[in-house]
DNA sequence: CCAGACCAGTCAAGAAACACGATGGGATAT
DNA sequence: ATATCCCATCGTGTTTCTTGACTGGTCTGG
């Protein structure tokens, strides 16, 4: 599949094309010596790929013979890599939070960054594993879940049936036995997991989770006017208006997030740049999704 | 470098075996043809990586022949990658906000995810380009700004030396010829990015930024006994405090992001769960390090 | 000023990796 | 029973690399 480019490039000489142009790219520079030892090729190899590349694209590069290293020339343009702001930003705060070793990357120097956060703790990959396997298998299992409520139980059985980010944690989507819904789950919490076993749930009936809201936002009115216009174009609203549509369950964290759930007035207006026009109606769905999910489990059960 | 493991594997082989490590841990079952096509090689030659996967980790996999896969075995231990579940969830992250391509991941099926987040827009990757090369040469640039304050001139001259990720935000710490200070920049507002100049400024006098203070932050004691041993164990607190050093430019964020800079008892304690215990020390020390700054800079100028 | 280190490029020969063609076995579907 | 789809394995040729040998340019230190 996907090599498309060139006629039958093998899919090593492809990557080494790509290691070139993302060092052009991103770092403007790059030496013979970096692709040969990055990929373990002799320096005649990596001479030969470099020649390839120029074929490719001639106006992409210049050797600089005073710093001994080939350099991106003004005319460059991308020719084999899909530049992503994004998926450059997510590597370096990867690489910082050490999920990532700079080798598993094609990164030469890392510009200064930083991640500000207060939480720096490491998931078990183990135990993300095996919430996975039971969200493919459909299949339920008993974790050890330290939970904010403090309860004195710290161990329940749950079907997940998805996983979530929001407001910088990471959620499981679950059907709990002991409290007969579906809930979230902190994944950063729960501290063992079980085998696997099938269950009986059946993770449609999850309407909190399968039902969508239209969430209809707008500019703080208390703010100024030019700051009410800085943030439509910040949100890429319409006529001062963003519609963002969400999953109902997930409708908590976005007022969470932007104190939507918190009274007008009792918050300056910079800590509360946009107000949620139709809260009442996002609030009531909500609980009713909640409501008619139980009754359907209570139903399918019996 | 890397290639430490066996004698002398050639690195697309290295990547295949990974890759087969990678399915293995993740998904729990891959195909020879996954293989084949996600790196096209032949079915053959897939068959003998197989095979030389096999005698690395022999008790890793096992063929299942009715479902026409190898499936992870009981016994399987990761051999050749280094499993972390941040880096995991970020690439679905990025996958599902379109950052990157499946086919740039090893991803076969990937498990139903969500993100929840007002902000989808995409930046741009030249202007981050253009930032990152101001860095590197410490230069500085013409950019055009969005500013929230919606200041009617959005064209500035910043020589940026630093990045860095609050609040699901990005952005860029720069000196500002304007304000004759240092500022930071978000960097989805950059709206443009000029040509780079040498600039004259020195970065180490940017102090707010060079200088770091221990935040102080204990649970709210206004929560429960329960709920505070819960964020205690959350945070990692020991003796109930949790210590986090920051640069100074930085507690800003984090001020804003967890409330410490609402005054107690406007907000219900859930929505302020940490307290910060020398706010007014880190409010002070900001200050002086942003007075100090001005005047070093002065002082240099003349 | 010139030797030595380090960067690069090239040519030729041999080894390794890989593709292609062919053959065979087991499981499932028609 | 035949077809299909997995997988494995054995040759044989081809492509991709490596190894070795030689050449040229730029900078550094004695």
């Amino acid at each position: 599949m996907a090599e498309e480019t060139g006629e039958t490039v093998r899919w090593g000489v492809q990557r080494r094309l790509e290691f070139i142009d993302f060092r052009l790219f991103w770092d403007g520079r790059f030496n013979r010596r970096d692709l040969a030892e990055t990929f373990g090729i002799s320096a005649q190899q990596a001479s030969s790929d470099i020649a390839q590349y120029t074929a490719l694209a001639p106006g992409n590069l210049a050797y600089d013979q005073t710093l001994k290293a080939y350099l991106r020339a003004p005319t460059y343009e991308p020719k084999l890599m899909h530049a992503s702001a994004e998926r450059y930003l997510l590597q370096l705060v990867a690489i910082e939070n050490r999920w990532m070793r700079q080798e598993d990357t094609w990164f030469d120097n890392t510009p200064p960054i930083e991640n500000v956060s207060l939480l720096r703790k490491r998931t078990d990959a183990r135990i993300l594993l095996h919430i996975l396997d039971a969200i493919n298998q459909r299949g339920q299992l008993e974790i050890q879940y330290r939970s904010i409520t403090g309860s004195p139980e710290p161990r329940r059985v749950i079907a997940p049936h998805a996983l979530f980010h929001a407001v910088g944690r990471w959620y499981v989507r679950a059907w709990s036995n002991e409290h007969s819904d579906f809930r979230d789950y902190n994944l950063f919490r729960i501290g063992q997991a079980g085998d696997i076993v099938t269950a009986a749930i059946d993770s449609t009936l999850d309407f909190e989770w399968m039902h969508k809201i239209d969430l209809i936002l707008a500019p703080n009115p208390a703010l100024s006017a030019n700051q009410q216009a800085a943030l439509e174009a910040e949100y890429g609203m319409t006529d001062g208006r963003l519609v963002v549509t969400q999953r109902l369950s997930q409708t908590f964290y976005l007022m969470t997030e932007h104190n939507f759930d918190v009274e007008p007035d009792t918050l300056p207006p910079g800590k509360q740049q946009l107000v949620l026009l139709n809260r009442d109606e996002v609030v009531n769905a909500r609980a009713t999704a909640r409501k008619l999910s139980i009754d359907a489990v209570e139903r399918a059960s019996r």
